[in-house]
DNA sequence: CTTTTTCTTGCAACCGGGTTGCAATCTACC
DNA sequence: GGTAGATTGCAACCCGGTTGCAAGAAAAAG
Protein backbone atom coordinates (compact mmCIF):
# COMPACT_ATOMS: atom_id res chain seq x y z
CA UNK A 1 0.00 0.00 0.00
CA UNK A 2 1.54 3.29 -1.62
CA UNK A 3 1.29 6.44 0.41
CA UNK A 4 -1.38 7.90 -1.42
CA UNK A 5 -3.99 5.44 -0.78
CA UNK A 6 -2.70 5.62 3.05
CA UNK A 7 -3.61 9.04 2.93
CA UNK A 8 -7.05 8.35 1.29
CA UNK A 9 -7.65 5.88 3.72
CA UNK A 10 -7.38 7.86 6.65
CA UNK A 11 -8.97 10.82 5.01
CA UNK A 12 -12.01 8.48 4.77
CA UNK A 13 -12.27 7.19 8.66
CA UNK A 14 -11.98 11.03 9.27
CA UNK A 15 -8.52 11.33 10.31
CA UNK A 16 -6.24 13.74 9.50
CA UNK A 17 -3.18 12.20 8.03
CA UNK A 18 0.04 13.57 10.32
CA UNK A 19 3.63 12.28 9.54
CA UNK A 20 2.82 9.82 13.10
CA UNK A 21 -0.04 8.17 12.23
CA UNK A 22 1.24 7.49 8.19
CA UNK A 23 4.24 5.71 10.13
CA UNK A 24 2.23 3.68 12.51
CA UNK A 25 -0.49 2.79 9.46
CA UNK A 26 2.39 1.71 7.43
CA UNK A 27 3.68 -0.27 10.07
CA UNK A 28 0.43 -2.19 10.37
CA UNK A 29 0.44 -2.81 6.49
CA UNK A 30 3.75 -3.97 6.08
CA UNK A 31 3.37 -6.83 9.01
CA UNK A 32 1.63 -9.83 7.80
CA UNK A 33 -0.12 -10.19 11.17
CA UNK A 34 -1.98 -8.03 13.69
CA UNK A 35 1.12 -6.29 16.29
CA UNK A 36 0.98 -5.59 19.58
CA UNK A 37 1.79 -1.69 21.30
CA UNK A 38 5.14 -3.22 22.28
CA UNK A 39 5.80 -5.02 18.90
CA UNK A 40 5.23 -1.29 16.82
CA UNK A 41 7.46 0.01 18.96
CA UNK A 42 10.50 -1.77 18.17
CA UNK A 43 8.99 -1.43 14.28
CA UNK A 44 8.99 2.34 14.96
CA UNK A 45 11.73 3.35 16.96
CA UNK A 46 11.62 7.13 16.43
CA UNK A 47 8.63 7.64 18.13
CA UNK A 48 7.60 7.59 21.51
CA UNK A 49 5.53 4.36 23.20
CA UNK A 50 2.74 6.66 24.31
CA UNK A 51 2.41 8.18 20.77
CA UNK A 52 1.67 4.97 18.82
CA UNK A 53 -0.63 4.64 21.91
CA UNK A 54 -2.73 7.60 21.24
CA UNK A 55 -2.39 6.82 17.74
CA UNK A 56 -4.09 3.68 17.57
CA UNK A 57 -6.60 4.56 20.22
CA UNK A 58 -7.41 7.10 18.13
CA UNK A 59 -7.44 4.46 15.11
CA UNK A 60 -9.75 2.42 17.16
CA UNK A 61 -12.38 4.87 17.87
CA UNK A 62 -12.44 5.44 14.23
CA UNK A 63 -12.45 2.13 13.59
CA UNK A 64 -9.12 1.81 11.44
CA UNK A 65 -8.06 -1.07 13.42
CA UNK A 66 -9.72 -3.13 15.73
CA UNK A 67 -7.93 -4.65 18.55
CA UNK A 68 -7.89 -8.36 20.62
CA UNK A 69 -6.28 -9.53 23.52
CA UNK A 70 -3.92 -12.54 22.75
CA UNK A 71 -4.83 -14.64 26.22
CA UNK A 72 -2.38 -12.96 28.17
CA UNK A 73 -3.54 -9.52 28.60
CA UNK A 74 -1.72 -7.96 25.77
CA UNK A 75 -3.80 -6.22 22.98
CA UNK A 76 -3.16 -6.25 19.01
CA UNK A 77 -4.10 -4.84 16.59
CA UNK A 78 -5.33 -5.77 12.82
CA UNK A 79 -6.39 -2.80 10.46
CA UNK A 80 -9.69 -3.22 9.39
CA UNK A 81 -10.01 -4.33 5.70
CA UNK A 82 -13.72 -1.97 4.85
CA UNK A 83 -13.51 1.11 3.27
CA UNK A 84 -16.88 2.07 5.12
CA UNK A 85 -18.52 0.96 8.04
CA UNK A 86 -17.47 -2.05 9.48
CA UNK A 87 -19.49 -5.20 10.67
CA UNK A 88 -17.88 -6.38 13.81
CA UNK A 89 -20.67 -9.03 14.02
CA UNK A 90 -18.92 -11.23 11.06
CA UNK A 91 -15.24 -11.14 12.78
CA UNK A 92 -13.24 -13.88 12.83
CA UNK A 93 -11.19 -16.10 15.19
CA UNK A 94 -7.37 -15.13 16.18
CA UNK A 95 -4.70 -17.54 16.83
CA UNK A 96 -1.79 -16.57 19.85
CA UNK A 97 1.40 -18.44 19.48
CA UNK A 98 2.69 -18.93 22.77
CA UNK A 99 6.48 -19.49 21.51
CA UNK A 100 6.80 -16.41 19.41
CA UNK A 101 4.08 -14.33 20.69
CA UNK A 102 2.55 -13.54 17.52
CA UNK A 103 -0.81 -13.37 16.43
CA UNK A 104 -2.87 -14.86 13.44
CA UNK A 105 -6.00 -13.82 12.29
CA UNK A 106 -7.93 -16.98 10.77
CA UNK A 107 -9.89 -15.61 8.69
CA UNK A 108 -12.07 -18.49 7.50
CA UNK A 109 -13.25 -19.08 10.81
CA UNK A 110 -16.11 -16.40 11.90
CA UNK A 111 -17.44 -17.10 15.35
CA UNK A 112 -19.79 -19.02 16.31
CA UNK A 113 -22.85 -17.58 17.30
CA UNK A 114 -23.99 -18.14 21.30
CA UNK A 115 -27.12 -17.51 22.83
CA UNK A 116 -26.23 -15.98 26.34
CA UNK A 117 -28.92 -16.77 28.92
CA UNK A 118 -32.16 -14.11 29.82
CA UNK A 119 -30.89 -11.09 31.47
CA UNK A 120 -26.81 -11.24 29.66
CA UNK A 121 -26.20 -8.58 27.30
CA UNK A 122 -23.28 -8.94 25.03
CA UNK A 123 -20.67 -6.17 24.18
CA UNK A 124 -18.42 -7.57 22.39
CA UNK A 125 -16.62 -11.72 22.23
CA UNK A 126 -13.19 -12.30 23.43
CA UNK A 127 -11.87 -15.79 21.33
CA UNK A 128 -8.41 -16.42 21.08
CA UNK A 129 -6.99 -19.82 20.36
CA UNK A 130 -3.50 -20.34 22.51
CA UNK A 131 -0.81 -22.51 20.87
CA UNK A 132 1.84 -23.18 18.53
CA UNK A 133 1.83 -21.94 15.28
CA UNK A 134 3.62 -23.58 11.94
CA UNK A 135 6.57 -21.59 12.24
CA UNK A 136 7.69 -22.58 15.66
CA UNK A 137 6.37 -26.35 15.76
CA UNK A 138 8.47 -26.52 12.20
CA UNK A 139 11.48 -25.10 13.81
CA UNK A 140 12.44 -27.13 17.11
CA UNK A 141 11.18 -30.08 15.68
CA UNK B 1 -18.54 -26.77 52.39
CA UNK B 2 -16.41 -27.18 55.50
CA UNK B 3 -13.24 -27.33 56.83
CA UNK B 4 -13.11 -31.17 57.05
CA UNK B 5 -14.18 -31.18 53.15
CA UNK B 6 -11.67 -28.81 52.15
CA UNK B 7 -8.98 -30.56 54.50
CA UNK B 8 -10.07 -33.82 51.99
CA UNK B 9 -10.07 -32.15 48.58
CA UNK B 10 -6.83 -30.44 49.41
CA UNK B 11 -5.02 -33.79 50.15
CA UNK B 12 -6.58 -35.80 47.03
CA UNK B 13 -5.21 -33.16 44.93
CA UNK B 14 -1.80 -33.65 46.42
CA UNK B 15 -1.36 -30.41 48.61
CA UNK B 16 -0.49 -30.21 51.85
CA UNK B 17 -3.18 -27.56 53.56
CA UNK B 18 -2.25 -24.72 55.17
CA UNK B 19 -3.81 -22.56 57.39
CA UNK B 20 -3.28 -19.88 54.42
CA UNK B 21 -4.19 -22.36 51.84
CA UNK B 22 -7.37 -23.68 53.26
CA UNK B 23 -8.70 -19.59 53.57
CA UNK B 24 -7.91 -18.85 49.76
CA UNK B 25 -10.20 -22.56 48.95
CA UNK B 26 -12.54 -21.34 51.42
CA UNK B 27 -12.75 -17.77 49.84
CA UNK B 28 -13.27 -19.23 47.01
CA UNK B 29 -15.90 -21.55 47.89
CA UNK B 30 -18.07 -18.86 49.20
CA UNK B 31 -18.24 -16.58 46.16
CA UNK B 32 -20.85 -17.96 43.83
CA UNK B 33 -18.40 -16.89 40.66
CA UNK B 34 -14.93 -16.78 39.94
CA UNK B 35 -12.94 -14.47 41.72
CA UNK B 36 -9.35 -12.36 40.68
CA UNK B 37 -6.30 -11.89 42.72
CA UNK B 38 -7.70 -8.48 43.66
CA UNK B 39 -11.13 -9.96 44.68
CA UNK B 40 -9.31 -12.46 46.97
CA UNK B 41 -7.10 -9.57 48.06
CA UNK B 42 -10.36 -7.66 49.61
CA UNK B 43 -11.96 -10.96 51.04
CA UNK B 44 -8.95 -12.03 52.66
CA UNK B 45 -7.07 -9.17 54.47
CA UNK B 46 -5.06 -10.64 56.82
CA UNK B 47 -3.04 -12.70 53.60
CA UNK B 48 -0.35 -10.51 51.62
CA UNK B 49 -0.81 -10.06 48.05
CA UNK B 50 2.40 -12.58 47.16
CA UNK B 51 0.93 -15.20 49.48
CA UNK B 52 -2.14 -15.01 47.61
CA UNK B 53 -0.92 -15.15 44.37
CA UNK B 54 1.51 -17.97 45.26
CA UNK B 55 -0.80 -20.31 47.06
CA UNK B 56 -3.44 -19.71 43.52
CA UNK B 57 -0.60 -20.76 41.50
CA UNK B 58 0.20 -23.70 43.55
CA UNK B 59 -3.47 -24.27 42.83
CA UNK B 60 -3.44 -23.91 39.25
CA UNK B 61 -0.51 -26.44 39.09
CA UNK B 62 -2.73 -28.88 40.77
CA UNK B 63 -5.56 -28.47 39.26
CA UNK B 64 -7.57 -27.24 42.41
CA UNK B 65 -8.58 -24.02 40.52
CA UNK B 66 -8.72 -23.11 36.80
CA UNK B 67 -7.85 -19.64 35.39
CA UNK B 68 -9.09 -17.54 32.73
CA UNK B 69 -8.80 -13.99 31.58
CA UNK B 70 -11.87 -11.84 31.75
CA UNK B 71 -10.87 -10.23 27.97
CA UNK B 72 -8.60 -6.72 30.24
CA UNK B 73 -5.60 -9.12 31.04
CA UNK B 74 -7.05 -9.82 34.34
CA UNK B 75 -7.20 -13.22 35.39
CA UNK B 76 -10.18 -15.11 37.16
CA UNK B 77 -10.10 -17.96 39.45
CA UNK B 78 -12.80 -20.91 39.65
CA UNK B 79 -12.80 -23.93 41.84
CA UNK B 80 -12.18 -26.88 39.86
CA UNK B 81 -15.13 -29.31 40.52
CA UNK B 82 -13.69 -32.66 39.48
CA UNK B 83 -11.86 -34.80 42.61
CA UNK B 84 -9.95 -36.50 40.07
CA UNK B 85 -7.95 -35.77 36.98
CA UNK B 86 -9.70 -32.93 35.52
CA UNK B 87 -11.50 -32.41 31.78
CA UNK B 88 -10.14 -29.30 30.08
CA UNK B 89 -12.08 -30.54 27.20
CA UNK B 90 -15.35 -30.30 28.28
CA UNK B 91 -15.05 -26.48 29.36
CA UNK B 92 -17.53 -24.03 29.42
CA UNK B 93 -18.07 -20.32 28.48
CA UNK B 94 -17.70 -17.51 30.86
CA UNK B 95 -19.18 -13.87 30.56
CA UNK B 96 -17.23 -10.81 32.10
CA UNK B 97 -19.72 -7.60 32.92
CA UNK B 98 -17.69 -4.27 32.22
CA UNK B 99 -20.53 -3.14 34.46
CA UNK B 100 -19.38 -4.46 38.30
CA UNK B 101 -15.94 -6.35 36.85
CA UNK B 102 -17.57 -9.64 37.97
CA UNK B 103 -17.38 -12.63 35.79
CA UNK B 104 -19.83 -15.68 35.52
CA UNK B 105 -19.49 -19.28 34.29
CA UNK B 106 -21.87 -20.27 32.06
CA UNK B 107 -21.80 -23.94 32.64
CA UNK B 108 -24.40 -25.18 30.07
CA UNK B 109 -22.66 -23.23 27.39
CA UNK B 110 -19.60 -25.67 26.30
CA UNK B 111 -17.02 -24.15 24.06
CA UNK B 112 -17.37 -24.91 20.63
CA UNK B 113 -15.01 -27.12 18.84
CA UNK B 114 -12.84 -24.90 16.15
CA UNK B 115 -10.82 -27.17 13.57
CA UNK B 116 -7.63 -25.04 13.35
CA UNK B 117 -5.80 -24.45 9.86
CA UNK B 118 -2.86 -27.04 8.86
CA UNK B 119 0.19 -26.76 11.56
CA UNK B 120 -1.40 -25.12 14.07
CA UNK B 121 -1.25 -26.75 17.28
CA UNK B 122 -4.29 -25.69 20.52
CA UNK B 123 -2.92 -25.54 24.08
CA UNK B 124 -5.47 -23.58 25.55
CA UNK B 125 -8.87 -21.68 23.95
CA UNK B 126 -9.98 -18.46 25.49
CA UNK B 127 -13.07 -17.58 24.81
CA UNK B 128 -15.65 -14.76 27.15
CA UNK B 129 -18.31 -12.77 26.13
CA UNK B 130 -17.99 -8.90 27.69
CA UNK B 131 -21.11 -7.29 28.11
CA UNK B 132 -23.40 -6.26 31.04
CA UNK B 133 -25.16 -8.78 33.79
CA UNK B 134 -28.36 -9.16 34.35
CA UNK B 135 -27.62 -7.89 37.81
CA UNK B 136 -25.97 -4.83 36.20
CA UNK B 137 -29.01 -4.32 33.89
CA UNK B 138 -31.61 -4.03 36.16
CA UNK B 139 -30.23 -1.55 38.70
CA UNK B 140 -29.15 1.18 36.17
CA UNK B 141 -32.46 0.89 34.52
C1' DC C 1 2.74 37.35 6.97
C1' DT C 2 2.23 37.72 11.85
C1' DT C 3 -0.69 36.47 15.70
C1' DT C 4 -3.73 33.44 18.01
C1' DT C 5 -5.73 29.16 18.75
C1' DT C 6 -5.81 24.36 18.42
C1' DC C 7 -3.78 19.95 17.67
C1' DT C 8 -0.02 16.81 18.17
C1' DT C 9 4.00 15.08 20.27
C1' DG C 10 7.78 13.49 23.64
C1' DC C 11 8.97 13.08 28.13
C1' DA C 12 8.44 11.60 32.60
C1' DA C 13 5.76 9.81 35.76
C1' DC C 14 2.16 6.93 37.25
C1' DC C 15 -1.13 2.78 37.57
C1' DG C 16 -2.46 -1.97 38.41
C1' DG C 17 -1.89 -6.81 37.90
C1' DG C 18 1.45 -9.87 38.28
C1' DT C 19 6.04 -11.67 40.00
C1' DT C 20 10.44 -12.35 42.61
C1' DG C 21 14.44 -12.13 46.22
C1' DC C 22 15.12 -12.43 50.66
C1' DA C 23 14.92 -12.75 55.43
C1' DA C 24 11.84 -14.25 59.07
C1' DT C 25 8.84 -17.70 60.55
C1' DC C 26 6.77 -22.01 60.78
C1' DT C 27 6.54 -27.21 60.37
C1' DA C 28 8.10 -31.83 60.25
C1' DC C 29 11.18 -34.90 61.54
C1' DC C 30 15.14 -36.62 64.10
C1' DG D 1 14.97 -29.35 71.78
C1' DG D 2 17.50 -28.87 67.26
C1' DT D 3 17.87 -28.71 62.52
C1' DA D 4 16.40 -28.90 57.40
C1' DG D 5 13.00 -27.71 54.39
C1' DA D 6 8.66 -25.39 53.34
C1' DT D 7 5.86 -21.26 53.79
C1' DT D 8 5.06 -16.51 54.45
C1' DG D 9 5.27 -11.19 54.47
C1' DC D 10 7.56 -7.42 52.91
C1' DA D 11 9.53 -4.60 49.66
C1' DA D 12 10.82 -4.07 45.37
C1' DC D 13 10.48 -4.85 40.66
C1' DC D 14 8.45 -5.82 35.78
C1' DC D 15 5.63 -4.72 31.96
C1' DG D 16 1.72 -3.12 29.32
C1' DG D 17 -0.97 0.51 29.43
C1' DT D 18 -2.21 5.44 30.49
C1' DT D 19 -1.99 10.44 31.76
C1' DG D 20 -0.32 15.48 32.84
C1' DC D 21 2.22 18.70 31.07
C1' DA D 22 4.93 21.71 28.55
C1' DA D 23 7.07 22.28 24.00
C1' DG D 24 6.50 22.18 19.17
C1' DA D 25 3.79 22.07 14.75
C1' DA D 26 -0.21 23.14 12.11
C1' DA D 27 -4.38 25.54 11.07
C1' DA D 28 -7.30 29.55 11.60
C1' DA D 29 -7.79 34.40 12.34
C1' DG D 30 -6.43 38.90 11.71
Amino acid sequence: MNQEEILERLDKKGIKPTANRVLVYRALTESSRPQSLSGLEDALVTMDKSSIFRVLTLFLEHDVVHGFEDGRGVLHYELCGSDGECNMADSHLHFYCESCHESYCLEDIHLPHIDLPQGFTSHSVSFVIKGECPRCRASHR
